[in-house]
DNA sequence: TATTGTTATACTCTATAACTATA
DNA sequence: TATAGTTATAGAGTATAACAATA
């Protein structure tokens, strides 16, 4: 029944959203900096794509990278090549605090996907990329 | 590979969440009054329980439900049984708008998952109902 | 002209702590 | 004492609109 999936979907993104509260939570970091923590920790990343990737406005994402810079853990650098554009880059601080933040959010989702056989695990983590590039914007 | 699950779920919620923006949206509603609506569909809901469900402090859970208030969406009923407690409860208007974020936000996601194949999606909710239900608060 | 990013503003969401009223 | 709910407060997140600087 196609309503029993939206409603399974609907509660596992609640139930991520949680884990990244309570991620966050173990160093004082609300939800949204712990994600934007999460998404530096390949390098920098430019505000443009940061605002795409988190899906929020430009202007949102300047706060909140604002209120993480306060926090010590990150900073803006000056792109070379483009006189307008900057990245956001972890601090020190802040790729300690990412890579704990990363290795807790992707602990606590495992365990809770230990009950499943690896054969189901892949399978599940299939069908939900499939249904995420189906999201096109 | 664990990892890789670990990432579709978070994919997934990005998405569910964008799901309720969009849903809520059509109707000037913040994606939380949205969620709220979709969650007292089924009848009125008393204030603890409802923030059991939303995963939100009571007192933040007061200020949700007043604002969907003011906009004559939900209205507050007094328990008979008990006199402290009250049940928040959907008012025409409120029905008439949380039918339709329902069914806005289910058929979403059903488009997303009309890629995969009935059995697909079967096997897709019993594994996201197996990891929800692993997650005892 | 279009794009990148910020600021100003208003509103919303959230938790903590302190409180009232009922059980 | 414990529970249901609210209020006060402070901080955080968000979008819209207007803006500056660069491409």
């Amino acid at each position: 029944m196609e309503a029993d999936l939206a409603t399974a979907l609907v509660r596992l993104a609640h139930v991520v959203d949680h884990v990244f509260v309570a991620a966050g939570r173990a160093h004082d970091l609300p939800p949204q900096q712990a994600q934007l923590l999460c998404m530096l920790i390949d390098g920098p990343v430019g505000m443009a794509e940061l605002a795409r990737l988190l899906r929020v406005e430009r202007s949102s994402l300047s706060g909140l990278v604002d209120r993480a810079r306060r926090r010590g853990l990150v900073d803006r650098v000056r792109d070379d090549t483009d006189g307008r554009a900057c990245h956001a880059v972890l601090t020190p601080e802040g790729e300690r605090i990412a890579v704990a933040t990363h290795r807790a959010v992707t602990g606590m989702l495992d365990e809770l996907a230990a009950e499943l056989t690896a054969a189901e695990r892949s399978r599940l983590a299939a069908g939900l990329f499939r249904m995420v590039a189906a999201h096109a914007d």
